[in-house]
DNA sequence: TCAAAAGTGTTACTCATACACCCATGT
DNA sequence: ACATGGGTGTATGAGTAACACTTTTGA
């Protein structure tokens, strides 16, 4: 008769740190793929919807408890999971570096380890998506609420994997009103200060 | 324990016709919801691949062999469908005009009837992703091989909901070699025959 | 005084927008 | 000849892209 399949719901947690777009992994304990990497997901529970799953998993794995997520994909495959038919709801999660406070799970997403199951194809998804779809409020996730503007554009550079000119940056976050620029100043830097700008309302 | 869901697959078929943005839509004939209208999706079989479904569907549907189709997102309410918990995976498909032989079950998208479950949400969302994601490669499917660049004009005004200017919106097709006009002009029309492009490549 | 990153202006080019009249055809 | 939609050019402003040197701080 009719397919009944399990849902998974799999956030891909991105976050920018020493020029780096890095994503929160887990390594499995157990087979299928023991040992292995995974994202940090889980299986929906009777009429428990997708949001509520994923708030409490991020709030587990990050700590933080409002946390920016966003849907783009379905993984369908009907053998992505060995054991059951599983369909897996891919979702993009974005946290500012300072929400991290242990290293140690978070990789390189260009430079990943062994995965389980399909999360490296899942993971590459969501970075052509990130990608694809940058914008202010995407990028403002990543930021602390207080930033220099060069780090802003080292977000955007290392998300699109392209650079900018400074000058051209500068104008353009100014001049658009996208940035305000604050009183305060970096501190305890071994060269020129950078003055600290906020994002706009 | 964890939720096991049916897998529908649910497509948005549109079509542009007399400036309006088209959906095909099919009529239930039992309950629940007897007497609406439905998308006409399908639900998948074990070991199946939504792609397979789909294709089985819009060929039974339109006819016509290949169909462009994308994923365009996930309707996941527990609540969806009174029966048994049902997820849904919505799909918007393109066909141009000149595939509809019957106009019996063509709605305009800005003018449904009553609708069976969640499906007037779904072609909202179907139509909002349209106007989001609107390019060449999409227009491309409601056009036939040959049209007159008014045609192309009107395609993208009913999808966006706005107009252009003629001049503006011509200088800009031909001068990006989006089009190439050819020799060939409209028949028995009572006034001043257009010529007729086709797309570029 | 040196190293390191912060910050700053001008010019050229491309693209989007606004706007009104003549043209080719069928009836 | 007239009604109907097809077809054309120019000017202005906005936004994007290219380009190199001076400034401020800590060490």
């Amino acid at each position: 008769m009719y397919e009944e399949a399990k849902i998974a719901v799999d956030p891909v947690i991105f976050s920018i740190k020493d020029g780096e777009l890095k994503v929160l992994l887990h390594q499995r304990e157990k087979d299928p793929f023991d040992k292995r990497y995974e994202l940090p997901g889980g299986l929906l529970r009777p009429e428990e919807k997708p949001e509520k799953r994923l708030n409490q998993k991020l709030k587990n794995m990050v700590g933080k408890q409002e946390i920016y997520f966003t849907q783009f994909n379905v993984f369908t495959d009907p053998d992505r999971d060995p054991r059951d038919r599983t369909i897996s709801i891919g979702y993009i999660a974005l946290v500012n570096k300072e929400e991290i406070e242990n290293e140690e799970n978070w990789f390189d997403a260009r430079d990943l380890p062994e995965m389980a199951f399909d999360h490296r194809e899942i993971i590459s998804e969501a970075q052509k998506y990130l990608k694809e779809n940058l914008n202010t409020v995407i990028v403002k996730q990543f930021m602390p609420k207080l930033f220099p503007l060069n780090d802003l554009q080292e977000a955007y550079e290392v998300i699109e994997q392209k650079s900018y000119d400074n000058r051209n940056f500068r104008r353009k976050m100014t001049e658009k009103n996208l940035v305000d620029k604050t009183d305060k100043k970096e501190r305890n830097v071994s060269h020129r200060p950078a003055a600290l700008y906020k994002f706009n309302e």
